[in-house]
DNA sequence: GCCTGTGAATGATTTCACAGCA
DNA sequence: TGCTGTGAAATCATTCACAGGC
């Protein structure tokens, strides 16, 4: 029960989320910490400190209904509600993100893709035509959008990624292999497949 | 300079690597902790410890000569030599993979494709034909392959991570939306769009 | 003078351990 | 009794600050 809650408390909120989905699926009613922790390969004491930070949510002898903590943190991250998002950059990458059926199940959606590229733009990919890149501004205040995807090459990203924040874009998740420059009001999550593979080699001797 | 290092150390390198590969190819030979930070959003004084648990790379005054500091993150991640890998699931999301480019520039080759699916055995996914999963320890162990990369949707995930790990697999890149159990001596991570996501919009708002 | 390498200091996160409630 | 919620303690990570080499 605290006002300012560490980055890190948050970033673990989705695991605890899909753990209980996963328990609600299997029609469980009520998990304790040391069994949802189970889950989740953490602690028990860290998950009762994390929610801690959120409410009280469990009850005294008997941990926490499923569906209630489920529906709390659903809430607390947002995802009680719909998110469109803009993808940027319609290359080979670009296009299996818009064919991934994993976003929708969580309410995330794709409402357009753009490319600077003029041999795509005006051309279909996957449900949606490709829009000029230029037009990203006023596309994304219109609609008020604050999630952009990009899939652009590396050396592209710095200057999307400024293009999205000045188009009003709070939260990117970045495919190209850079940490790119964000103001401190915007939050950036890299996917890195190389990058995570590189750190398990080190222990592979 | 000191015996054990902590992993969140080594889940740094593969940045420095990236920024040193980038600094090469514009041609600077030499980068000061402060300039590198600037390209990986780090503080300088965290590069210079992170470094020096892995000995002295730096020339006092001077900085860190680029190719040398690059070829020693390399050696110590053990980036120079080849990984073989393989792929379990063929579906849309192994087929991505399957054709993903950055792998290979960084010595990381999937080398064959596995799926339980008997319709999808025996044909071809990119350059590989897919193999029936039950051939799976077999093909590690003679080939002494360490890295599985797994594609199968979460509910098939545990026993996927379970059979890779009795086939002798030390490292799992894990794009199922499920923190797998795994021993202590097997490292794995996870690749989660959606877990990233919901982590930004709780920063929405 | 400039910049590294590194102990010491600070700050953040995790774990402990237990009071208190059902 | 069983399990939460939470201060206090312990551990871990980052930052500071400066001696020392080029």
């Amino acid at each position: 029960m605290a006002g300012q809650i560490p980055d890190i408390v948050v970033l673990r909120l989705p695991l605890y989320v899909r753990a209980l989905e996963h328990l609600a699926r299997e029609k469980v009613e009520l998990v304790s910490s040391q069994e949802l922790g189970g889950h989740v390969q953490l602690t028990a004491a860290q998950i009762r400190k994390d929610l801690s930070y959120f409410g009280k949510f469990g009850k005294q002898g008997k941990g926490y209904g499923v569906a209630h903590l489920l529906l709390g943190l659903r809430r607390i991250l947002g995802l009680d509600r719909e998110w469109p998002m803009v993808l940027i950059g319609v290359g080979r990458l670009g296009r299996a993100i818009l064919g991934y059926e994993g976003f929708a199940a969580q309410g995330f959606k794709i409402v357009a893709a753009f490319d600077t590229d003029p041999k795509k733009t005006g051309k279909k990919a996957g449900s949606l035509v490709v829009r000029p890149f230029d037009e990203i501004e006023s596309y994304t205040r219109e609609r008020r959008i604050s999630i952009g995807i990009i899939a652009v090459p590396a050396k592209e990203a710095q200057y999307v990624v400024d293009r999205l924040v000045k188009a009003g874009v709070r939260a990117i998740l970045n495919y190209a292999p850079i940490a790119a420059r964000v103001p401190k009001k915007v939050k950036q999550r890299e996917i890195d497949p190389v990058a995570e593979l590189e750190s398990m080699t080190y222990y592979l001797k």
